[in-house]
DNA sequence: TTTGTCTGCCCC
DNA sequence: ATTCTGC
DNA sequence: GCAGAATGGGCAGACAAA
């Protein structure tokens, strides 16, 4: 069947659809793992393509191709199918809660036209949707949406459904790389472990899934970890309290959290790249953490990881500056002298081979072993070892980072080995307690998914001192079902003005949000925006006068440290 | 050329 | 990033 | 406790429109 041609994306879809009729996670590895032994008996070389599309993904997490196309570009493409305005996709979207859904509504009314079509396969999706990504320059937009365009003319409405989905990056089946490789070690027989352990060195479960087939545990215990190929970075939970975590871990080493971002560095002959949490190389951006690891660790093979922050005068300052520096592409030269750098290392996951299985105590002294430090460039992150009985050591250093202008303490549990991609026990952070502000809600947005006929996003504004409201923020996580539910019919009554998914109310619902700093922002009325807000409640026992103001805001952001 | 909008497994 | 929810 | 899904602010870059 369909041998010929390759396997027809219906079948995926289908698959799809039967993901997303069940919560349960044992019938969807199920599900996923008699599809991919099929895949693998019927069309073995599409078994990685399945399995990236299976997560709504097009290309392997280390790969660094990207779309350039979200939910406007894609709007535009629906538009242009369906022969209406952009402004009538989004009425749908709005309505139907999903994009996926209103191109299912959509091209079903446009079908009968169109009557025959040569089926798609799920190579000749996937292909299409690679080709998007070498698109560039001008009327590159208008390219892209000319394959979208061929796709959807050939695709059924539930086809349509999930392309647009997979488009997106947001499958929504309940289907993540954790029932992926419960699937493979199902669907290949090999044991969960060492599907996990290929994953995590390999950053790719198409390649993990065709290996489990082709050479069972034997090949997938062959994969290694290699300077110059990044590995997702270990990830840390939030610590419920100091002295429960370190009594839990026994004893513990707490070192400084420093607000910058997470890089792994690799070392590679001649070669040394930096990469990102999410594995992309930003090298380039920062040529002089380049230059300070050529001169301050060994010229031999290794991995390690650090954060990189912005220093004035040797003090951390505002987190904002350093997203000038990540991403750059030009005027880095001139950005390195205005915006400067600093490095701290904390972790090795290589070095005169792999070090991930090597406890965390004896990493950290490999690590010591291997750098000179450089004052004000390049240091070793402020480490103290903590036990039960002499907690104060973990609660000062806690102190003493947050007075100097840092995050808060990460402690790490001494015996851990290097777990990438996990966010475990073994390795937790502590922050400073947020703070507070009575805001009111001016507006909100019409959410997808579960958030689908709720607003799933509340826009809040503060007071000047005319008593005119001005927006800081805008709040979403914190909402429980039932609170998400009772806000909702609070606000419909009080709806002025609906803009595609943008609603406008009449302001007298106040909300206490919680929050980590305030930010500048070009983006808000006030000035000002709020980093990490999250609701915490209704304030039923205040009135509008009462909120807090710009002028407070004001006051409480000039503590910021700023260039 | 300038301005505005959109995008990013972005960074957090 | 944070938070909530089903398993 | 895990895995998944829903959502936050802000930055540079890439295009399209003005």
């Amino acid at each position: 069947m369909n041998s010929k041609d390759g396997m027809r994306y219906m079948e995926l879809v289908d698959v799809y659809e039967k993901l997303d009729s069940t919560t349960k996670r044992l019938e969807k590895t199920t599900i996923l793992a008699d599809f991919f032994r099929k895949i693998g008996g019927e069309d073995p070389e599409l078994l990685p393509v399945v399995t990236l599309l299976s997560l709504g993904r097009v290309f392997p997490t280390w790969s660094e191709e990207e779309l350039g196309i979200a939910s406007k570009l894609l709007m535009n493409a629906m538009a242009l199918v369906a022969g209406v305005r952009p402004e009538d996709v989004e009425d749908m979207m709005r309505d139907a809660g999903d994009i996926g859904t209103a191109a299912e509504l959509l091209l079903g009314k446009k079908k009968q036209a169109t009557f025959f079509t040569v089926p798609l396969t799920i190579q000749k999706v996937h292909s299409n949707l690679m080709k998007i990504a070498d698109i560039s320059g001008n009327r590159s937009q208008y390219k892209k949406m000319e394959i979208l365009r061929e796709l959807f003319s050939s695709a059924s409405p539930e086809e349509a459904k999930y392309i647009t989905r997979t488009v997106l990056e947001e499958l929504r089946v309940g289907v993540g790389e954790g029932t992926i490789k419960d699937a493979i070690a199902e669907a290949f027989s090999v044991e969960k472990g060492v599907v996990e352990r290929a994953h995590m060195l390999t950053n790719d479960l198409g390649l993990v899934s065709e290996v489990a087939k082709e050479e069972g545990v034997e090949g997938l215990k062959k994969l290694s970890l290699k300077p110059g190929k990044p590995v997702k970075p270990m990830l840390a939970q939030l610590s419920p309290g100091i002295r429960e975590s370190v009594e839990e871990m026994g004893w513990a080493l707490c070192e400084t959290k420093y607000d910058g971002i997470r890089v792994q560095i690799h070392r590679s002959g001649d070669e040394v790249n930096i990469f990102t949490r999410r594995l992309e190389n930003i090298s380039n951006a920062v040529p002089e953490i380049i230059e300070y690891i050529e001169e301050a660790l060994p010229h031999e093979d290794f991995i390690v990881e650090g954060e990189i922050i912005v220093t004035k005068d040797g003090k951390p300052i505002s987190f904002q500056y350093i997203l000038q520096r990540v991403r750059r592409k030009y005027e880095i030269e001139k950005m390195r002298e205005q915006v400067p750098l600093k490095l701290y290392l904390f972790d090795v996951l290589y070095y005169h081979g792999p070090q991930i299985d090597t406890p965390f105590e004896d990493r950290r002294k490999i690590l010591e072993s291997m750098v000179d430090v450089m004052e004000d460039k390049l240091q070793l992150s402020n480490q103290v070892k903590a036990t039960p009985e002499d907690i104060w050591r973990a609660e000062d250093l806690f102190t003493e980072s947050l007075k100097g202008g840092h995050e808060g303490i990460m402690i790490k549990d001494p015996h851990a080995p290097y777990m990438p991609g996990i966010r475990g026990k073994k390795m937790l952070k502590r922050k400073a307690e947020p703070e507070t502000l009575d805001l009111v809600v001016v507006g909100g947005t019409y959410g997808k998914g579960k958030r689908a006929h709720f607003i799933g996003s509340y826009l809040l504004a503060v007071q000047d001192e005319n008593n005119e409201l001005k927006t800081i923020a805008h709040a979403a996580t914190g909402l429980d079902d039932q609170m998400l539910l009772e806000l909702s019919e609070m606000v419909e009554p009080l709806i002025t003005k609906k803009t595609g998914r943008r609603v406008e109310i009449v302001p007298s619902i106040i909300l206490e949000i919680a929050y980590s700093e305030i930010v500048k922002s070009p983006e808000y009325e006030s000035g000002y925006s709020l980093r990490f807000p999250v609701v915490k409640r209704v304030r039923e026992d205040i009135s509008i006068e009462d909120i807090d103001t710009v002028e407070r805001v004001e006051s409480m952001f000039k503590d910021v440290q700023t260039l």
